[in-house]
DNA sequence: CTAATTCTTGACTAAAATAGTCGGGAATAA
DNA sequence: TTATTCCCGACTATTTTAGTCAAGAATTAG
């Protein structure tokens, strides 16, 4: 698991194809325009969040992507997954030469905490993010509050 | 909150610390030797976790580096923060200029997500770690049997 | 004091990842 | 047929990561 600009780019643009994305599929010189990430950048991700079955497409005029599942069935950490490659968390590559094993320890202890905050994003949906939920539990104190 | 392998790296690195680090300070050239770790990387990493008041430092023979608390009250949210800087969530910067409205939700709602990834990661301590706990809750299934 | 050890700092470099560009294509709807 | 849109690969610039080098300051041991 990893957490960078890049993922951001792809949960966004994800977002926003649920948000807007009716009966229509949405192009991504829409997204483009709206969350102002480049067009060709966007394609890269797409091309990856397709791979994954996370959108699917249509060609031609009118065409754009569309979300393979609705979006209470797509979770933040699927899309982060698609588009960055996890880091590895390797010296040893679970080949267990480590001399020590002090390093093989760390690692495992790194690999585990990365596997919970995978675990985490894999809780939340495009549909929470959409309704403000976060997560659907109470988080972070008084954020929903303001508007109430 | 960013999540890379300079974060783990910190990580190791301080657990290495709260592993071995009893009365007298632990050398970088020790934790270097131990996880693999250039030594000078390491020392860029340590500058920073010293002005984070993470840890603290003695010089000369038998010097090195000692938590500046202990384990129990060093979470791993604060090691990643010291080394990493956060990714700016920032098109708009707040400045509110945002054509229409679309673009800063999303950015919001990243913004509360990775907020609560922190939240999360502020709960997991040196101690946690240390004690395979990971976060004091069960979590992931079987991850202690193998060499019980 | 001297010498060895260790942190401290800054400048520099190599390699990788990120973000973005470009150009050509293929499918499809109008 | 033509405009639109996805599709794909190669390319480039920038930034970040990881690592190197060198000089220097504090401290302990002798």
């Amino acid at each position: 698991m990893k957490l960078t600009t890049r993922g951001r780019y792809a949960v966004t643009a994800m977002l926003d194809l649920a948000i807007n994305g009716g009966k229509r599929p949405v192009s991504l010189a829409d997204i483009s325009g709206r969350q102002e990430i480049s067009l060709s950048y966007l394609e890269q991700l797409f091309a990856k969040l397709r791979r994954e079955q996370l959108v699917t497409s249509a060609r031609g005029p009118g065409g754009g992507y569309r979300l393979a599942r609705s979006g209470e069935e797509i979770f933040v950490a699927e899309i982060i997954d698609a588009v960055d490659e996890s880091v590895d968390v390797t010296n040893c590559q679970g080949k267990g030469n480590c001399h020590q094993g002090e390093t093989c320890l760390t690692h495992h202890l790194w690999e585990d905490l990365s596997g919970q905050i995978h675990d985490f994003l894999s809780q939340i949906s495009l549909c929470d993010l959409m309704e403000g939920r976060g997560q659907g539990r109470g988080h972070r104190g008084a954020q929903q509050q303001s508007d109430g």
